[in-house]
DNA sequence: GTCTATAAGGAGATAGAC
DNA sequence: GTCTATCTCCTTATAGAC
């Protein structure tokens, strides 16, 4: 895997003070997590490529220059935004090393989680899940998610083997079908949903049960 | 659902001869359809926005100006490959409208047409799934994209109305999830895969009965 | 910190010779 | 049908005043 620079860090401390015009009207807030966000959002509507930091800054309400005083560059910002999300991916894998237990039990908490990771980190993972790999910063992410995938499927494996997951499908398929019906949650979740809080388990069930009523 | 202008027809015969170097040395075909192919591969690997006209033409072999005598433009290109896509799927709803019996037998014959078209019709459902409305044409094709989504919700609707789906998840919730799973195939299936002609049978399995063995 | 102005290069697309 | 040359606009990024 390519080494890459190290990431700006999207949560640390703002590294400016918000600024508030003389007759105390609202102006954004200018510190490198926020930026981040409001490009990220960007990204999200229009796709990497075609975002041009223009259309950031215009975002962020500022003038490309302006922003530039913030900001490295275009792929900076893209490079934090898919740390973030890969951060709370292998986030999950970390907290599931220290469990024990079935296979399968495990598998179905790490789904549980991914789906809260998918959720709450959702403009982030959704950058992720769309990189394409034209820069080294891209292939650095799209290496990293694949060794995330590839966590998920020795689990699914695992499980087929001790019987606890059906042995109908090839393990291989399965696990990748189990990935994709996961990450779709982002073609369609939007923060503040009603009944957020049960999505996780929903998806669960689903790729347990499948569709079919149970007898 | 706005107006879009009569789309190329990539299947249809080659506008243009085959074209072989003296030495007998293989030239490129160029074809509205062959042209078309190179294009949607293009386009795949770098993604719509990323791709240029350039890369475009050195990868059909011949310079900018010679690719532009045979296709309009980029947008285009874009149209005809987004059309072939909904084409082959809306060709399945056509086909299902002749059938009749239970919801959930016609939602089981929809997924596994839907895996073929996905799979024969690759490189340009991939395209269209990754749209994102940045032009009048991107427009058009996820409009339809979204009728087609919605033809398959009413169906799980359906079968669920009828209790032959599972109501312990929303309808909605189990199309969404139902198509993202379908739709992830794009993710990694590549033709000339050794069991491919499996494949629909094995994802109607999948979301039929989920991972976990039958009793 | 923000701005105007601008550099340097790449994009989509066309003109016109052969 | 293919090419070289070019147009025009947009892109990332920087210089330097305030």
């Amino acid at each position: 895997m390519s080494a890459v620079p190290e990431p700006m860090d999207a949560t640390a401390a703002p590294r400016t003070r918000p600024v508030r015009g003389a007759a105390g009207e609202r102006r954004p807030v200018y510190d490198a997590a926020s930026l981040l966000a409001v490009s990220v959002a960007e990204f999200n509507a229009r796709g990497y490529d075609a975002t041009s930091m223009e259309d950031l800054s215009r975002a962020a309400g500022i003038t490309k220059s302006s922003f530039y005083h913030h900001v490295r560059g275009k792929e900076e910002l893209l490079r934090a935004a898919l740390a973030r999300a890969l951060d709370g991916l292998f986030g999950i894998l970390e907290e599931s090393q220290a469990q024990n237990g079935p296979a399968l039990t495990r598998l179905q908490h790490i789904i549980g989680r991914q789906v809260e990771v998918l959720t709450s980190e959702l403009p982030y993972v959704t950058l992720l899940l769309r990189v394409r790999g034209n820069t080294e910063t891209e292939r650095w992410a799209l290496a990293r998610r694949r060794a995330f995938d590839a966590s998920i499927a020795s689990l699914v494996a695992e499980a087929v083997a001790d019987g606890e997951v059906s042995a109908e499908i090839e393990p291989w398929l399965a696990a990748r079908l189990l990935s994709g019906t996961v990450n779709s949650i982002i073609e369609w979740y939007r923060p503040g949903r009603p009944g957020a809080d049960q999505l996780p388990a929903q998806v669960v069930w689903m790729v347990r049960e499948g569709i079919i009523p149970p007898a």
